[in-house]
DNA sequence: TTTCGATGTATCGGTCCGATACATCGGTCA
DNA sequence: TGACCGATGTATCGGACCGATACATCGAAA
């Protein structure tokens, strides 16, 4: 499978780790999970789902109405469940704390909605990894403004610096996550599982 | 042609309409021109290239070289120059403002970075149709939001706050764009055409 | 002289998704 | 009552799209 499968691979078992689901209600939570960041199709997810069938990851089930088995006709509700197998495999992808997490946009986004389940040095690795690729970006792009500042008109100008200051604030974003992190850190020493702090940022909130 | 061309096609006959160019040239002022925005692909220039020669929007030149016509050997060097069915073509292009212009990110970043060749109404009501989609989104996200708040870890919940602001600075953004309009537009009551103020975003710089 | 990065043209395999089809459900209004 | 409608729900497909890749030339450095 391609570069953005493993995203929604991971996005999918993290959902179903909190609770079984059906493909309607997976679809509405991980758009909401991502936000304004971005939105996945149908198209995308059920052969997803198929695939991830296939390698054990998840399996379907009845729905959970056990009163009722037979009665009353048919269900064509398909809930999803994730296996032993899918829980190891969610937190190997995880633990990837590679090029291929913060080099892409959605690969960064998606891993970041499940920092609570991730390890302490790995977030660390990732944000920093972020954060260096953005400036990179950014450098890239104010070698590219300032080489051809004559040559553009006043809108492409403006939709420039509009460009570049989005991509300064999400480092000034990175640099405040990135404190925090450190400074929760250096406040428990050692290794901190992550269920030690399930679902807080360290650090004051804003 | 998918929705993607339409982009594609305006951004390189924009750019030919300055000077002609290669493709190499071509796709690194395209990446230049929409900043930290997009990136194109040889894998989309070409195949639009050449639909664009048998459409007859351009065509291809010569080197530049003329002093030296079959002297030394081969040139690889192929440079394309917009027609005049072209600039027709283009013009017809950015006089668009239907909802396919501010409904999709891409197709309003490259409108945006051709406004100085727009008319005025058509720069105003594309910045108006595209704030108030920003809005609509900036609604679903804020409901969605509060209807899982608590379900919510931190880090999510930040991602979230991120995504949000983002969208609610290109609100602000689009804010000072449209007063600037506005307040140009009343400054030279009638028609203006494009060409009066070649490259000026209206309204004192940020 | 070789090597190397930039310039340059071009294609293809396979991922991805918008559009679409189809079905059921609960509510609402005449 | 029943007919209508929007939300819920599953599923597929055509083809746009692009990352990776191949190949070639050039100027300059080592």
């Amino acid at each position: 499978m391609g570069k953005r499968a493993g995203v929604l691979e991971l996005a999918v078992l993290g959902l179903l780790q909190e609770s079984p689901m059906h493909g309607y209600e997976l679809r509405k939570r991980l758009n909401a999970l991502l936000g304004a960041f971005r939105a996945f199709s149908y198209g995308s997810l059920y052969p997803c789902l198929k695939d991830m069938l296939t390698r054990g990851w998840i399996v379907e089930d009845g729905p959970a109405d056990a009163g009722a088995p037979a009665l009353s006709g048919k269900r064509a509700k398909i809930v999803y469940r994730i296996t032993a197998d899918g829980k190891d495999h969610f937190q190997e992808l995880l633990s990837e704390s590679g090029p291929q997490v913060w080099e892409d946009d959605d690969h960064f986004g998606v891993h970041f909605a499940f920092f609570a389940k991730t390890e302490a040095e790995v977030r660390l690795r990732i944000l920093e990894g972020r954060r260096r690729r953005l400036e990179e970006r950014l450098d890239h792009v104010r070698a590219s403004i300032t080489r051809t500042r004559e040559r553009l008109d006043g809108y492409t100008l403006e939709l420039q610096k509009h460009g570049l200051e989005s991509v300064e604030r999400e480092v000034r974003w990175l640099n405040e996550l990135i404190d925090s992190e450190r400074a929760s850190a250096a406040a428990r020493p050692v290794h901190q599982t992550p269920q030690e702090i399930p679902g807080d940022v360290p650090g004051s909130p804003s």
